[in-house]
Order: structure tokens, then C-alpha cells, then sequence
DNA sequence: TAAGATACATACCATTTGGTATGTTTTACG
DNA sequence: CGTAAAACATACCAAATGGTATGTATCTTA
């Protein structure tokens, strides 16, 4: 039986950590829990975190900066027309809604939600997490409102937008079991966004 | 000092139950702490409910009574055009965003984020809460369509986006700590309504 | 290569947890 | 009135909880 190498404890407690808040919560996940999916001891746990808390914060930013550079190193970034960018993240985030339910709930958004006022550390790592992602959005949504300016609508107002729908999509997800009503809200954030831009979708490249 | 009156202790600890899920969650709610919160023994709990998840079912139900009542109860129901129904309940929902987070919070979409794999009966419970608040809507936006019918959108679509609209609105005033990031998704989702109906705003009784 | 320093593992602890066993008091009702 | 069943309260318990104390192996560096 391989014994993990060394150096490599805390990377595989915020992997575990990911994905048990995903299933159980913050609150529902126990230090041993997370242990034992870590498959580490708890000295090391308390070595690399100071305490549970310490650890949720850990876990939304090393959430934040997976997801970041994920959704920055995807390929319609390179798309000319920042609208079709827009688009084309829509569309990445309808694609994701095929994994399992927790593979695509959001650690942040599930932690604040409990932890909102009894940790005010991971309520910021989670703020700046949910901000991370809204600026991401923001920068096509910005290029796209200099070539085609909507009265009373800012990038950072439809970037908020996208992740209301992220999260209350995930919500109803999780209520239905069944990502369906996720993808229904990108159908409609993208209609608002065409009703808006004034682009219509074009025969069959709309939602499949 | 006066003894809780027998024959309240369900209540009182329904009521306890609402406020501090809404503020810790669920699995961070302790029995003890209900207990404490609703001024009532451990006996007095588990003689009304066999577990913890059951008083979880319990109050999940509980809320979705009391809150689909008042929502009932309110006098823009009585407004003769469904449209203006379906406007006046976007103003009443911006106008609890004036509470303090945890009360406008909903207890249903916090509990089914860290229970919806953990403890089924929970979720089913939730799941009916979400599909009563938004068999609510449904019916105005039923009525809407019926006089104007909108290509491609049916009224159980646009309900679950108001759906949408609230949890992600709520998930999104937690981590900023502030309501704004709600009311301005209900701002969308009028805008977005507007445009799907023909119906632009009138001057001086669009969001103040 | 000696000597910290780092990265773990093991064993343990006080407290809290959900839950139970067993009372006592009040109410419904024949 | 008597009696049974609710509606609680009190006391208790085994397990789980977050956290600590202390040990040991590995790595770095002078």
C-alpha cells in the first residue's frame, strides 16, 4: 500500500474538502471525514490548517483559482467578438450541467450560505470568490456593452446577473435533483442578453 | 417567571428552527440550540419529532405554509391584470430585501444545499416549497400568456426563474452582505419580463 | 554531515452531539 | 371522578466533534 508522498497533504485536503462541502456542506463535513477522504492523518491536518475555519477559507480560494484558470484557459477567449465570447461561456456553463450534481454546485456559494455569519473569514473568501468569477464574465460583457451600449445596463450589473443565475440554478438543482432548471436559467439569461444586445440567435446555434 | 404554555413547544420550535437555519444551516443548528432558542426542554423535542432531520422536514414544511400564506394573502392579487400581479409581487419580494439577510433568507434553499444528498426527506420537502413559490407566480404568469402568448416561454419556465432569481439573489446578498445584488436580479427579471411582454416601463413606477 | 525545520503520524482529551430512559404534570373523556 | 394518553421535564449516555501533545521520518542547508 503506497503511502502518500510527502509534500503532497494539504493539496489532497483541499481536493477532498472540495468535494465533500460540495455533497455535505461545511457544517456536515467533520475533520475526520475529511481525513479520511484525504487519506491523511489529522496531525497533518492541523499542521497545514490552524483550524477547521482556517481550512474553509483555504478551500474557497484554492477553489477560486482552479475554476479561474479553468474558465480562463478555455478556447472561445480567443473569439473576436466579445458578445460571441459571452455566448460561448453560456454555453460552457450549459455543458458543465451534464456532470453529476455536486461536480457542479459551487463551494463557495454552498459555504456562504451557512456560514455567512458564524465565519466571516470564508464569508469574504467567498464574496471574493463569487466576485472572481462575476469579473471574468465582466470583461467580455464590458467590451461587448462599448460596441453596443443598452440604456441603464452595466457589465458589472449583468455580471452579478450570470451569477445569481449560476447559483439559483444550482439551488433548484439540487431541490429537483436535476440540472434542468439550471440550464433553463442560461436559456433565459441568454435570451435577455439577445433581447437586449439586439442579436437574435441564428438557426441552430442556439440552445441545442 | 411564566412557564411556556403547554401545548407551544412544536411551535416555538418550529420557529427557533426557522430563524437559526436560516442563519447557521442546518447541520449547524444543534438540537441544543433549538432547544435553547425555543425555551423548551430535549424532551419536550423529541416528543414532537423522532430526529433531528425529521424537525427538519418539519420546519421546511412549516415555512413553505407560512410564507405561501402570506404571499396569499396579499392585496396585489386582487389587481385585475395578471402582468400587473406578476410586477406588484416583484415589488413586494424587493421590498423584503429591506429586513436583515437572515430574514429574508429562505430556509428550504439553504437546508437543501447541504441536506439534498444527505437526507432525502429534506430535500423532497424543499423541493415542494421551491414548486409551491413558484406555482404562486405560475398562476399570474399563466393568465399573462393566455392574453399574450410569447413565443417559446411557458409559464412554469418563467416561474422557475423567479426562482432562480430569489435563491441565487439570496446566495449572492450572503457573501456581499448586502441586499443590493437581489433586488437588482429582480430589476433584470422585470426588464427581462418587459421585453418578453411588450410592455416597457411606465415613467415613475419602475424600481424607485 | 550535523542540525534545525518541515511534514507528517499516533494517541489522547474535553466538549458537544443526537438520542434515550424515566420521570411528572396536565388534559381529554368515558 | 378516574384513568389513560398527551405534553412536557430531568437526567443520563455512547459516540462524534474539534483540537492538542508528542513522537518520528524526511528534507534542507550551512
Amino acid at each position: 500500500m503506497t503511502r502518500t508522498p510527502r509534500g503532497e497533504a494539504r493539496a489532497l485536503l483541499l481536493g477532498a474538502a472540495t468535494d465533500l462541502i460540495r455533497r455535505r456542506g461545511f457544517a456536515g463535513t467533520s475533520v475526520d471525514d475529511l481525513c479520511a477522504a484525504a487519506g491523511v492523518t489529522k496531525g497533518a491536518f492541523f499542521h497545514h490548517f490552524a483550524s477547521k475555519a482556517d481550512l474553509g477559507v483555504a478551500v474557497v480560494r484554492h477553489w477560486t483559482e482552479t475554476t479561474g484558470a479553468m474558465f480562463a484557459a478555455h478556447a472561445y477567449n480567443a473569439k473576436p467578438d466579445p458578445l460571441d465570447r459571452v455566448f460561448a461561456y453560456l454555453d460552457l456553463r450549459r455543458s458543465l450541467l451534464v456532470m453529476p450534481i455536486p461536480e457542479f454546485s459551487c463551494v463557495a456559494g454552498t459555504s456562504v450560505q451557512e456560514t455567512f455569519l458564524s465565519h466571516p473569514a470564508i464569508r469574504l473568501a467567498a464574496d471574493a470568490s463569487l466576485r472572481s468569477g462575476m469579473a471574468h464574465v465582466e470583461a467580455h460583457l464590458a467590451e461587448a456593452l462599448a460596441l453596443h451600449p443598452v440604456a441603464d445596463i452595466t457589465a458589472e450589473s449583468l455580471a452579478r446577473l450570470f451569477q445569481v443565475a449560476v447559483q439559483g440554478g444550482i439551488v433548484l438543482a439540487k431541490a429537483q435533483d436535476d440540472p434542468a432548471p439550471a440550464r433553463e436559467a442560461f436559456d433565459h439569461l441568454e435570451r435577455y442578453l439577445r433581447l437586449l444586445f439586439g442579436r437574435p440567435a441564428t438557426r441552430g446555434q442556439d440552445s441545442a
